[in-house]
DNA sequence: TATTGTTATACTCTATAACTATA
DNA sequence: TATAGTTATAGAGTATAACAATA
């Protein structure tokens, strides 16, 4: 079932080569929308409901510090806003501007059409089943659902008693 | 053929997040041996045959000032050295040692741990259309059959005019 | 005292550019 | 002048820790 011998060869190794490529690949095309990657799972989050920070961060699995960044970026390009929330003045609750949503819109048409390039040399039944393997290897490794792995430990389902 | 509509649900996304993922659980296992995943390319390579820095670089597809940091931790460990060209004293021929050799072994196995449990959820004939599916993408892609990604524009084979 | 968000800092990975020693 | 290797530096990505305002 794994025939290699070889680390080059095994698919942990594979992974991290084509994640690299393809994450690379969709930045260039992201580049012009003022946009990286990790932004759009940001977005694609707020798109469904508005969001306090640390909500958001939890939910994607990045640490706050890093939510703080790419909120301000995408804040400069017009995507969000925060807004202080009235009853506890300590958070902020983020919303989609529909800037946000027309951005996200966009990148979602880049992310397709890499897609397509990668699987140029696939048919259907191979493209098919690449992506429902992998759909449950992120599944079973507990990948946040949408927005950027964690680099490491991080156990994301088990957050603690913490909030 | 690609019925996703959000950029969280693409190939190039999903590929990303699983190689940050599975390179940090090779990283993890790789760290009491005192590697880094893209450490094993170089092995693997050497393994073959003794070779120069800068053929070293192209042909795994990294910058040769990366692979001087990787041959001097390679060497640290023992896992190869460094020996002067008698012909052209600019040359440094880079060869494999025993114990690198071994290193090389033991991090294959260690890599084809992470395999299984990465695909602990398919059946045989998923993982198998996942690993051929991936390694066909590859090699459409260009990707060194060796060796970690280039990561981004990097024409290795066309260095320009340039210099 | 605990929590929300922020800043400051550090570490990894990789790249470019300037430098050395040879050729 | 060109090439092999090296060093110095920079940028993107992520993380931890200390801090301010608020609860």
């Amino acid at each position: 079932m794994q025939p290699q011998e070889s680390v080059t060869e095994s698919l942990a190794f594979l992974l991290g080569k084509l994640g690299q490529m393809a994450t690379g690949r969709f930045a260039d095309r992201l580049a012009p929308l003022g946009l990286r990657p990790r932004h759009c799972a940001v977005l694609e989050l707020l798109a469904t409901a508005p969001l306090g920070q640390l909500a958001l961060a939890q939910t994607i699995g990045v640490t706050p510090s890093v939510v703080v960044d790419m909120l301000d970026e995408l804040e400069a390009v017009g995507a969000l806003r925060r807004v202080r929330d009235s009853t506890d003045r300590r958070r902020q609750v983020v919303e989609i501007t529909d800037g946000g949503r027309a951005l996200a819109l966009s990148a979602a048409r880049l992310a397709k059409q890499v897609d397509i390039e990668l699987l140029r040399e696939l048919d259907s039944t191979q493209a098919t089943a690449v992506r429902e393997g992998l759909a449950r290897v992120a599944a079973a490794q507990g990948l946040p659902v949408t927005g950027s792995a964690p680099t490491r430990n991080a156990a994301p389902t088990d957050p603690g008693p913490a909030t």
